[in-house]
DNA sequence: ATAAGGCTTCCAGTCAACTGGAAGGTCAAG
DNA sequence: CTTGACCTTCCAGTTGACTGGAAGCCTTAT
């Protein structure tokens, strides 16, 4: 599948095109080629580009701080200091927050065994989780 | 250390007071006893519920979510059965999470040895890096 | 007894990251 | 040759989670 529009990478990396045309226009995503009609048409690297993205938001990079990182990974040469820095700090901090989300699971999972393990049949009063809608 | 005020609470669980009233107001923690001349009286639970907000917030559970799982936790019996689904549901996204993160790690680390291995001292376009302020 | 610093309430503002909606162009299927 | 699903731009609104600031009370050290 070489070519794709706008709707069939947002679907392949799971992102909404609202989402991804704001990556754009921050700056995070450079602008793609377009068809003749006008249309935004994206190559495969732009599928692993868009999904490099999520992870490094997901390892809690903010959105300016990928930028820089995408910056570096296309320099690939020309290391900038500060970057490297940001890198450094970043690992460091995925690492606690590895750690942090395990103890969190644990936490969690203890929770759920307790829960389980009781009569689930008393969720009828409406005071109690409407917080979840 | 058996009581304590605000600011105290804040730091040791590293908090700010402004957070901590702001997670009183919208019912994510129980209001404090309070001193003769007003001031929030905590204990020493009180600095491991706020951590486990904490590290339940970096699980990626949102406020409201966690206020459910609170109430779980607190009511000990009753369970309910949607924030036992919520559980359920975030353990595997957490797991997934996990997942991310160790994905992430290993390419920004990859970056950050590439990066590192290269002369650090071309950062001086302010085109570049301007992202980190 | 006064000054610094922490506490109180209340309300408004901020920030990141989307998200919705209008108004309209494009394209493949029937 | 029109219907419906996508696509376009532009701009405004929302959401979650704080955060700042005013106005004023409380506490402790000097």
């Amino acid at each position: 599948m070489r070519h794709m529009k706008i709707g069939e990478l947002g679907e392949r990396a799971n992102v909404s095109t609202k989402t991804i045309r704001y990556y754009e226009d921050v700056g995070l995503l450079e602008e793609p080629t377009r068809t003749a009609s006008g249309y935004r048409d994206y190559d495969e690297p732009a599928v692993e580009r868009l999904r490099f993205i999520r992870d490094a938001q997901a390892s809690g990079l903010s959105l300016a701080e990928i930028a820089s990182v995408l910056e570096l990974k296309a320099a690939g040469e020309r290391s900038c200091q500060h970057t490297t820095a940001l890198l450094e700090r970043h690992l460091v901090e995925i690492d606690e927050q590895i750690v942090r989300l395990q103890a969190a699971r644990t936490q969690l999972a203890e929770l759920a065994a307790r829960a389980q393990s009781l009569n689930p049949a008393n969720c009828t009063d409406p005071n109690r989780c409407q917080v979840i809608g």
